[in-house]
DNA sequence: GAGTGGTCTAGACCACCCG
DNA sequence: GGGTGGTCTAGACCACTCG
């Protein structure tokens, strides 16, 4: 086995967990496979037993490993592909799934909250929302219409940005805000005409609509969106634990 | 402020958590406060910085804490309800949204897995799986179908259980299998007829099609699932994170 | 520069599981 | 009893933010 190097600048920790995975990845630990004692483990990569168990856990909590009080800690049985999971955007997606994404604005405007635009942002019903209508495309087709309501207050600045070629969340960083998660609802719905004609489908074809709350990792909701999605081309993919 | 004292048989870092999540709900700690350092907690709790660490991270985990580096430790903003993010079954998800829930059996076979149900139970095409399909009613609505697919060699015994008064799940813990996680793929489609008829619902009306993979604890995958939901009825909710 | 969280060490004892 | 993971300590230095 060759002898582990660590790399300066990237935390110990990070380097042995990206090595555990890659472990698993190639397949030089199999599913189901024992792993070394965390002790074993802790001489093999030269740290103490603290680290070496913070790469671990990691790992636990992403369910690539499994560990048993008393018996030992194993490779989990599916590859379970964790990004799916994970909270992304419209572009980091594309990139993901090897398809081009574009975006073209339809619409931006101050506008009024709507009482239920205002309750999901947790701001008064009637304050200024910045409402930021796309079509979004991949590889060329029109897939999903997304309507953004953000605080007008949190991102002042936000009418001036292009938002053709950058997605709402760079904004959002770049202003301080570092988006954290989201709670959406899903429901098949009937296209309305607008939507279909938007998406060149037929109005009352199936659409995944979604409905969601952004929050930043401070816990203050940052955007509210309305997004339609193409049933016959659109699909969601997301992991629950219990 | 009252001194900390230590409860036997509960680990410290378990015991400081909850202290802290208590002073959170009770509003001792306000939203958006900052919390005293590290330090200053550890030297209050009387435990090591390391403790300490334990304690505040599982908090952050949950997101009713976040961290600044070189800042501070601070109370989340809302308090998002993490029920939404978990995996419940229908029984459960009655029981916390307050409606009747049914289950009506429709069918119960075993038989050889097709290639896309085989790979998502991680076994060979034409291994015996019992496929359970159950009509399931909402205050004596039907808005579900559930068209389960479960290997036959991890529950031999699965057909001679009563389907419509317990859940699966139940019989999988009975069985050793501790329900841990699924995924879930949401598409938006037509009723077909059959759906159609038995969900009384118009052909080609909207269903929230999902497509379910669950997992025990040690990552086997115990159950496959297609279910249709009616649109018109059904919404589904899932928080993610980044 | 002072204060914060982020990483890391080299030990220790305990609780659990198995043969 | 022997090995495993679970918890805990009392330090240390680093990276980041802010005034």
């Amino acid at each position: 086995m060759a002898e582990f190097v660590r790399t300066e600048g990237v935390p110990v920790y990070v380097q042995i967990r990206e090595s555990l995975r890659a472990e698993i990845a190639q397949g030089l630990l199999k599913r189901g496979e024992q792993l070394p004692s965390e002790n074993e483990l802790a001489a093999k990569y030269n740290v103490s037993r603290m680290t070496m168990r913070q790469s671990i856990e990691d790992l636990v909590d992403e369910g690539l490993l499994y560990r048993r009080h008393g018996v030992g800690t194993f490779v989990a049985y599916p590859r379970l592909q964790r990004d799916h999971t994970r909270l992304t955007n419209f572009f980091d997606k594309a990139e993901n799934e090897g398809f081009r994404a574009q975006a073209k604005l339809l619409s931006m405007e101050i506008i009024p909250a709507a009482p239920k635009v205002a309750e999901a942002l947790d701001i008064h019903t009637g304050s200024r929302v910045i409402r930021v209508k796309t079509l979004r495309f991949a590889d060329g087709v029109p897939v999903t219409v997304h309507d953004a309501h953000i605080p007008y207050k949190l991102f002042p600045n936000l009418a001036s940005e292009n938002l053709e070629i950058q997605h709402l969340w760079t904004i959002f960083e770049k202003a301080g805000y570092r988006v954290k998660r989201a709670v959406q609802r899903l429901e098949a719905r009937e296209a309305s005409k607008e939507v279909a004609q938007l998406m060149k489908i037929k109005e009352g074809a199936p659409v995944l609509f979604k409905e969601r709350t952004v929050y930043a990792d401070d816990g203050t909701p940052i955007e509210f969106t309305y997004c339609y999605n193409r049933g016959d081309l659109y699909s969601l993919t997301v992991a629950l634990e219990r």
